[in-house]
DNA sequence: TTGTAAGCGTTATCAA
DNA sequence: TTGATAACGCTTACAA
């Protein structure tokens, strides 16, 4: 592993000079950069980046916990971005994967450790149900971490980047009464969430003069979206006059739904009409494609590495804050 | 930031008796050990890693690269198994996602640098189409890193942890005989991956003493799985007599290929029985709920941490190398 | 335009 | 049982 000290001695300089050369700062002769920069390459130089850490007190090193019930492509994409946008900054990413059980303390506490270990620069957390995420960041601001919360649907007191799900839900619903659907329902999930999609419904039936109908499936909610969407379905079949459309809380339980009334030999969207939420990679492929909201995931993941970075830098907080929240897209596909 | 130097001077002794009552090496006197374990834990101490990395030689950091065509839960899956492993023997999992544009030279160089650049005590390849695997590992290698692939389906010439997906398609197939199906075709997919499952159909059938029936739809095969699956069912469908069972190449094919049989108003699994492979999520979403093949995610994931963590700690390469393979499992649904 | 040298926090050698 | 000290590779204040 070539130092600075090799290449200054094969190129007969100091290593000053040769970290002049090398960082192109400061007076360096023509002919003696063009010389260290030779020998660099033949050495195939490479800075030491444990070095450089422990000089500056930089560790260039970006922690990002992700939950472990969020392995799917909605979040990976965003971790994609997020990732990209840091590495062509100059940051590492080191990711952390939850724990398996949900609310499981000890494997909490051990994460964190391991995270605030390594003096990362500035963390990332990608929320699930479940993680704690106001301590995680109490614990990470008490170890002067700047940080940033991906898509949260709680308020959890820190920078954050959001998805406007509300209008989405807006559009879905005016796009399947554009299509001359009058009676159309909502399917509820997790209360947690539901400010962050209720509302949209409710606004767009109100413009649209029609009668609000919540599906909500008898007895408490449920984490399994798939049998809460086929238990919808029951309760949803029950009514009558039957509603022509429904909007889901997410695609996962439009595919429970879905189940049912293909079950049933009811025909989508003859028959019903069913928007899904998320646009996963199921919205396409399933039966029929399903008219979904597009979340805008590379966007959110650029986001939050842009808020990290300037918080890195030491930039003035604007007056809002850092926080943002961006837009999601209608996908009309077959089932509406 | 506590460093040693600050327990020191708190604890009332040298750095280097600090260093030897964290670390429990050598002889420390009871009395001393307590009162310096009491200091750290007051201050917050918390090693300098890159300090220690610089001393020591040993990053701790694995680099870890994904192509983007891979961020779905199956390759997440392993990603959190190898994650996980590797931070609880101490070490931190540095992510890089691939280039977003398949075969991009200039952006892969860009990524191996970063990678590089941090002196990762080893790497491991989760590869996709189109990803340079054999360069980049033969990179790795030049620069002493060892390596590990993450089932690669061409022979990379590395060590690398397998699936065994011939045995998978074997007992898919048998499954479906075993319910009365005595028309069973295979739908292939990526020339390049047929040979880990094609081999198992024809052994199948073979002993069931079937006909094999191949379903290669017309053209060259393009890597849209889910127009793939489409495309083949119109060939399927043209078969006279019909098949009455087919094993496909993936669980997105299975989804082109049944929206197909949907659209006919072909019954599944009264006229056909369809079986996938994968077992993502949408194999138990769908409609009807799909048959397929389960890969040992988790299991491939800690493998290959382990093979890292083995060479990484220079214990001696067995007999037959690193490399290991996995059974997968068959999941019966309602689709066969 | 170039060089000397201190110091980041840790580890580990050697001496006391 | 403990301590003084060098060294890892880099950055940077200061000197030449």
């Amino acid at each position: 592993m070539a130092s600075l000290k090799h290449i200054a001695q094969a190129a007969g300089v100091s290593v000053r000079t040769v970290n002049r050369a090398l960082k192109n700062d400061g007076y360096v002769a023509e002919s003696t950069r063009k010389r260290v920069l030779r020998a660099a390459r033949r050495l195939s130089y490479r800075p030491n980046l444990s070095a450089r850490a422990l000089k500056t007190g930089q560790s260039h090193e970006i922690g990002a916990v992700i939950g472990s019930a969020s392995l799917d492509e909605l979040h990976m994409e965003k971790m994609a971005a997020f990732e990209r946008t840091l590495r062509a900054a100059g940051y590492c990413v080191h990711v952390l994967f939850g724990p398996s059980r949900v609310g499981d303390k000890a494997e909490v506490g051990d994460l964190l450790e391991a995270l605030l270990g390594r003096r990362p620069a500035a963390a990332a957390l990608f929320p699930q149900s479940g993680m704690p995420v106001a301590d995680t960041v109490r614990d990470l601001q008490g170890a002067r971490v700047p940080c940033v919360v991906l898509d949260p649907w709680e308020d959890v007191g820190v920078d954050s980047v959001r998805i406007d799900r509300q209008q989405g839900v807006y559009e879905a619903v005016k796009h399947m009464a554009g299509r001359g659907r009058h009676r159309v329902a909502f399917l509820g999930g997790d209360p947690d969430k539901a400010c962050a999609r209720l509302p949209g419904y409710q606004r767009a039936v109100r413009e649209l003069g029609l009668t609000p109908i919540l599906v909500p499936p008898p007895g408490e909610y449920t984490p399994d979206e798939y049998a809460w969407g086929r238990r919808s379905a029951e309760a949803f079949l029950a009514l009558s006059p039957r509603p022509d459309a429904i909007q889901t809380f997410s695609d996962v339980m439009a595919m429970g739904f879905l189940a049912v009334l293909h079950e049933r030999g009811i025909r989508v969207p003859e028959e019903v009409a069913v928007a899904g939420f998320d646009d996963r990679r199921i919205a396409s492929f399933c039966w029929p494609p399903l008219t979904t909201v597009r979340q805008p995931n590379a966007k959110v993941g650029e986001a939050a590495a842009e808020i990290l970075l300037a918080k890195i830098e030491g930039r003035p907080t604007p007056a809002g804050g850092w926080s943002r929240s961006f837009p999601t897209r209608l996908v009309i596909r077959e089932s509406t």
